[in-house]
DNA sequence: GCTGAATGCGCC
DNA sequence: AAAGGGCGCATTCAGC
């Protein structure tokens, strides 16, 4: 079927198939055993509504199950010590993430997309979201479990033989395209200071660091104070507080939110670094959100892309193959000659710096960069 | 038995 | 009252 998408042509990813198939049989006797234990099944809505009912809980026909809603009831079965629901709600978790593991990157996965023995060919979309992010499917190599249940399946994306895999990621992307578009000069110093940007959440909203984490992230997708206050278990009133801190604190950066929200109600598009327009649909209730989202999320795409296209030339110059395996919106995957990985790795960080001095030129671009023989590498 | 919507969840 | 931005994919469920 011909591509509708303007797709790029990349190396292909080298996997251990062995590894990972053994892997995948091990999450999926533990997600059997515990959803045999449990004697339902944790992916239907109306089978865990049952099951928790069964616990004393009172829920709405259409209460969503998901991952936040259970958080919100482990927190408050804990605080009532009601143990059974505390324990009824881990399974369920536990049980779920098992089975995600599994069924997503199972035996299924290998079986349709490894080819020859070790190789996988994503396809690999130029413009895939409306802010101008890469997509990638089939499969996508973009969401592959980093964390918790499944985290095990990146050791088994691998180098080719006498290669090592070269792991270039991009420092605070979004949040250095959001001090150089609104001017925010507590932001930019922040950045500029190397200072943890979590931990001043956390100090701002006093709580802990995860917490601050967990803040900072929604809030730069404008999530409401409500659903803040639901997610982090903290007071309502506290979130609403903490975030006329934050108001307070980056000042210049809240008037420049308001000022792309009324650019975009007038002209149902934002702006990029680049000049680039991404759309807003005046008639979804998320455009408030979409044009701020926009301009920082696109910015973000417009470095990462160009940077790529940089990285193209560059191996074309000096006669090198094009080693670029992987790209997840702010990090690059290259699968490199170990004696080469010197050289890729300045092209990569020039890369990088060019595109940065010319899309943000107040604001210092840094990479990190990781060496190692799978997708996991941790050294340097 | 098939299809599309709804739900849920992985990554950034 | 509640609504967290952008994707791709698996499973469940309702409707035919």
């Amino acid at each position: 079927m011909p591509a509708m998408w303007a797709t790029l042509d990349m190396p292909p990813v080298r996997m251990d198939v062995d590894g990972w198939l053994g892997y995948a049989a091990e999450l999926k006797a533990d997600g059997e055993a515990i959803q045999e234990s449990l004697g339902f099944n944790v992916k239907s809505q109306p089978q865990v509504q049952a099951a928790l009912r069964s616990t004393g809980l009172r829920l709405r026909g259409d209460a969503s199950c998901d991952v936040n809603a259970l958080t919100v009831w482990l927190q408050e079965a804990r605080q009532m010590g009601n143990k059974k629901r505390v324990a009824l709600v881990e399974q369920i978790m536990r049980a779920r993430h098992c089975r995600d593991a599994y069924s997503k990157y199972g035996a299924k996965w290998v079986a349709e997309n490894v080819e020859d023995g070790e190789w996988v060919y994503p396809n690999w979309k130029v413009t895939g979201a409306e802010t101008g992010r890469m997509a990638c499917s089939d499969p996508n190599m973009m969401n592959i479990p980093k964390r918790g249940e499944g985290s095990v399946y990146r050791s088994f994306f691998i180098a080719s033989p006498g290669n090592v895999l070269l792991v270039a990621d991009v420092q605070q992307q979004e949040p250095r395209f959001s001090a150089y578009l609104s001017k925010d000069e507590t932001l930019r110093q922040e950045i500029m200071d190397g200072i943890d940007l979590h931990q001043v959440h956390a100090d701002m909203f006093g709580t802990d660091r995860p917490t601050g984490k967990q803040i900072n992230l929604s809030l730069n997708y404008l999530i409401s104070a409500y659903s803040l206050a639901l997610q982090t278990g903290m007071p309502v009133e506290e979130i609403e507080e903490g975030i006329r801190q934050r108001r307070m604190h980056y000042p210049m950066y809240y008037s420049w939110m308001d000022r792309q929200q009324r650019f975009a109600e007038k002209n149902s598009y934002v702006t990029t670094v680049t000049g680039r327009r991404v759309w807003t649909n005046p008639y979804n209730f998320q455009a408030i959100r979409n044009a701020v989202n926009g301009p920082i999320q696109g910015s973000s795409a417009d470095q990462t892309k160009l940077a790529l296209r940089y990285v193209w030339e560059q191996c074309q110059i000096e006669s090198l193959p094009f080693a670029v395996i992987l790209v997840v919106h702010d990090e690059m995957v290259l699968d490199v000659p170990r004696k080469l990985a010197a050289r890729y790795k300045k092209i990569v960080n020039d890369a990088f710096q060019e595109t940065g001095k010319k899309l943000m030129p107040t604001i210092p671009t840094v990479i990190d960069f990781r060496t190692g023989s799978t997708w996991m590498a941790k050294d340097e």
